[in-house]
DNA sequence: CGGGGAGAG
DNA sequence: CATTCTCTCCCCG
């Protein structure tokens, strides 16, 4: 809700800057836990915080081959292979909720068609699912059903806010029909930049410049692109093409005009591939050093707290066993920063959205859980983020920085979820583990060095110096020098291996046993 | 792997 | 309403 339109209805509300995304984050694992616990294959993929996607078709496929044709109007859905009981009453009669066409009965004509049958399969879960949604969390949602993502996704859209469509296209005119009066802009996959090089060119027209808001964004239908004289794949791909871009654009973006997608829904992550903290100063942009650490230090220390929440185990309490365990840790730390564009008179609008960044591997002392997060912080920020910070800015001031950004990714896993995904082929997880141990040999055998360009520090008039590096940095950032119980020897090979990998250590015993 | 771009919510 | 703060996937050298 806009803010003025909330102080309008209610004068006395009191707007505290910045936000707290933790009981919406919390919420959002949670029912996507529920969805996942539904999906047999678990496809189920996230798109932000609050969609989905599910590829059910072997859940579909199951159903429809039970489904008795002499008790259509009292079907059973099955939502477990193993235990029949589990599901519930449908009438396969009629599709649940809206349709893409006006009529939601079943013709005979229809039922003779596998797809329009499964279409209406899948409209039943859908409906189960999100009945499920409302009555045991409280929370109303939309749903697409359709053959792949993107026709799903542009299906999900037509009954907001609360109600479920099912795209049924049972020839490619009737997708085709469906896609056409969308403007390009609002196919998934067509973002600002492509949808302006396609308008661009099918009006003919050769303006360099890319508006950058979407005020003036692309209006133009899929109807007009697609009548426009000879488009094909290939000159979609001459339009698009420039250096960077994604190879077969052409045809990828041909194929999304036809409501064509062969994109897989993607097994369920467990851990992000990246936790990024970042802050922008518009109105005053950073100019001094004490500014500037004082941001660092807010940014760095969020970044640490939001890697334990993320990255940690959290199937036991803490406090219970007293052993917390990364899931995945990072090997890569980067600093990004944008430097605010110049008041000229011309602003090539480019220049201030464009970042710069640098990285270096993360100390590992930053995967203490014993330190505190404040002494991990300094650490961090003097050993590595401030020498980031002068491999990207060589003054010593005045640097006009609109935005910092701390990152940590390249994530290494450091366990198999037992009994889930990919763990079920011997082969595949005899594979992974070596590759873990390997990562861990390597650590074990060369001892990390302290990084590059010593240490920092700010000074009272403000700049930062570098001192040559002090006797105590040698021990800088490992695991063995700080903590005798952090490495362990195996008992069996007698390798050494971090604590929190001794878990999967021992499995990779059991597995080639 | 490091750096950057595009697109998503 | 426009901007902010994430995150993922991809390309190039």
């Amino acid at each position: 809700m806009l803010i003025s339109e909330a102080q309008k209805i209610c004068p006395e509300l009191v707007i505290v800057n910045g936000e707290d995304l933790t009981k919406f984050r919390d919420t959002s694992k949670k029912l996507w836990s529920f969805l996942r616990s539904h999906s047999w294959n678990k496809k189920v993929e996230r798109l932000g915080l609050d969609e989905v996607f599910l590829d059910v078709s072997d859940i579909i496929t199951y159903n429809h081959q039970i489904l008795n044709r002499n008790a259509l109007a009292t079907s059973f859905f099955q939502l477990s292979h193993q235990d029949p009981e589990q599901g519930f009453v449908f009438n396969a009669t009629t599709f649940f909720g809206c349709t893409s066409s006006s009529a939601n009965v079943l013709h005979d004509e229809n039922l003779s068609n596998p797809l329009c049958v499964r279409l209406m399969l899948a409209s039943h879960l859908a409906g189960y699912l999100r009945h499920k949604l409302e009555e045991d969390f409280g929370y109303t949602s939309t749903c697409g059903i359709s053959i792949n993502k993107v026709l799903a996704k542009l299906a999900g859209t037509k009954n907001k806010p609360k109600n479920q469509t099912t795209l049924v296209g049972l020839a490619d005119r009737d997708i085709q029909q469906f896609m056409d009066d969308h403007p390009i802009r609002k196919i998934p996959g067509l973002g600002f930049k492509i949808s302006h090089l396609v308008e661009n060119h099918v009006l003919s027209r050769t303006t360099e410049a890319i508006p950058h808001d979407e005020e003036n964004s692309a209006k133009i239908t899929v109807r007009e692109v697609l009548e426009y004289p000879g488009l094909t794949q290939g000159m979609l791909e001459r339009v698009l093409s420039r250096p960077g871009t994604e190879r077969g654009i052409g045809k990828k973006i041909w194929s999304l005009l036809h409501g064509i997608d062969d994109a897989d829904v993607k097994e369920a992550n467990d851990v992000p591939t990246q936790i990024s903290i970042e802050d922008t100063y518009v109105t005053k942009p950073i100019n001094t050093p004490v500014e500037l650490m004082r941001e660092l230090r807010v940014i760095s220390t969020s970044l640490i707290r939001r890697m334990r929440v993320d990255l940690l185990d959290d199937t036991f309490d803490s406090d219970e066993t007293g052993v917390q365990r990364w899931l995945a840790y990072p090997k890569t730390l980067r600093l990004s920063t944008r430097v605010k564009a110049k008041p000229g008179p011309e602003v090539s609008t480019r220049d201030s959205f464009s970042r710069s960044s640098r990285s270096q591997p993360l100390p590992n002392f930053v995967l203490n859980i014993k330190d505190s997060i404040e002494e991990i912080t300094e650490r961090l920020i003097h050993e590595a983020v401030v020498p980031l910070f002068r491999r990207l800015h060589n003054e010593r001031h005045n640097w006009n920085l609109s935005l910092i950004n701390i990152c940590v990714t390249n994530m290494v896993l450091t366990s198999n979820d037992e009994g889930q995904g990919v763990g079920r082929d011997i082969s595949t997880m005899f594979k992974t583990q070596d590759a873990k141990l390997k990562e861990f040999t390597v650590y074990d055998e060369t001892p990390l060095e302290s990084p590059a360009g010593g240490v920092a520090s700010e000074r009272d008039d403000g700049s930062i110096d570098d001192h040559a590096a002090q006797e105590s940095d040698a021990e800088v950032a490992s695991w063995e020098d700080n903590d005798e119980e952090s490495w362990d020897r195996c008992s069996q090979c007698g390798h050494a291996i971090p604590a929190f990998a001794m878990a999967a250590h021992e499995r990779f015993h059991s597995m080639s046993d």
